[in-house]
DNA sequence: GACTGTGAAAAGTTTCACAGCT
DNA sequence: AGCTGTGAAACTTTTCACAGTC
């Protein structure tokens, strides 16, 4: 059942609904993102797949033939208006809305993440916070009450939460995934070393130090490997 | 002891190229390491590519596919002893060694991997910390003594720590990753938002839990893509 | 009977190379 | 002249299907 069919086109600034279009492309999309974000910074007001390539280490061709699954926004001869191509991109990702989130289990991890400045300027906003021990619920951090986990249900409806990060402790990852997706919860970011089962429609990205190192150990265990500098992101 | 498939550095012209074990499966044996582990927390001593496949949401015949580049573990009609499977994939991995670790950069973000306890079990072990902050120099974070970056060489060598963790500043990154390279650290853990560039034989995995979630918003956006509910690691 | 290990086929992804627009 | 957009080719990865072993 594979297939791509490739029968669409695109009006300038009108929504996409692309057919079957790669994971991996979209998985690439949010370092594109970040990349004209970085290069408009720097006062760069055009660019082309070359230069783009090789902020991203990756081949201008690739960075073509990804565009090529959305539209057309660069102009032969000349390469990309970088404004244009962020807002379409950032359009197409669903970045040109704010997504609020929710984050359950205030531990050590929970509190570093409410801590971390880094998702508010990017759209997601932590609204809600959630722990099962009574002795941590309202309690303020990062400028968020705890909420008790019973208040999750009424909490993501009222609040319309659609992300959820989840730190709690590895043995109640699955639970607690589980109550996300009863409360209609569609994304969930996981910080546990579990992997959650979730039913289709659902998605789950993890983030896991420990996995990123002992796949790098391979490589300088043995010098026999293949030695080539090669980055994996997220 | 498994005999590890090897790249052979063959004159030109005479390419004997032996198997190479593709990336993509050394990123899922650190996955097959943890499933093993919690099998025999368990008590399950014996598995087979069946269990291991749902318990990871991979394909039976895909784990079978990824262990045969590296010998033959299993026995025909029964399945693998759990126990032995794990020894041989950490092996592999260069798992049954201790590996120190430096983290570089102690704020908020370094702070928090410092005082991370899940590096530890798993044979990583943070040797040493620094950051360019004089303020921060000489306190202690996780039992660690933060030292001046221009002790960086001496106390890579003497301690001989292989792998880094950077947790500084983005505009920083770039400048501290080039040190790193040039003390001999060929594997890098990447905290920031940045595409550090490496030279080839080191390796370098980026954390980045904002890339993650902008990658799920694709498909919250709008319901016309397709809703598998699929996992991503690391 | 049950399962592995593995060539071969299928599916998926990247790269090439060039027509065509600016 | 310089670059995009894109079919087609090359390459990579997954899945199939079955011979072989326990």
């Amino acid at each position: 059942m594979a297939t791509i069919p490739r029968d669409f086109n695109v009006a300038p600034g009108t929504s996409v609904s692309a057919l079957e279009v790669p994971e991996v492309v979209i998985d690439r999309l949010p370092q594109y993102v970040r990349t004209l974000t970085q290069l408009l910074e720097e006062g760069i007001e055009v660019t082309n797949s070359q230069q783009l390539g090789a902020q991203l280490q990756v081949t201008p061709a690739q960075i073509r033939k990804d565009l090529s699954y959305f539209g057309r926004f660069g102009k032969q001869g000349r390469g990309y208006r970088v404004r244009h191509l962020l807002t379409e991109l950032k359009q197409i990702l669903g970045l040109d809305a704010e997504w609020n989130v929710a984050v359950i289990g205030v531990g050590r991890l929970g509190n570093a993440i409410l801590n971390y400045p880094g998702f508010n300027p990017d759209g997601f906003h932590l609204v809600a916070a959630f722990d099962n021990n009574p002795d941590n619920v309202g309690k303020e951090v990062g400028g968020i009450a705890i909420q008790p986990m019973n208040a999750l249900a009424d909490t993501v409806t009222s609040r319309d939460i659609t992300i959820a990060i989840v730190a709690v402790p590895s043995a109640h990852t699955q639970s607690v995934v589980d109550q996300l997706v009863a409360c209609g919860v569609r994304a969930i970011l996981n910080y546990t070393p579990i992997n959650a089962q979730v039913p289709p429609g659902v998605r789950v990205r993890s983030i896991d130090p420990v996995l990123a190192l002992q796949s790098m150990t391979y490589y300088l265990a043995d010098q026999g490997h293949t030695a080539n500098g090669h980055q994996g992101a997220d």
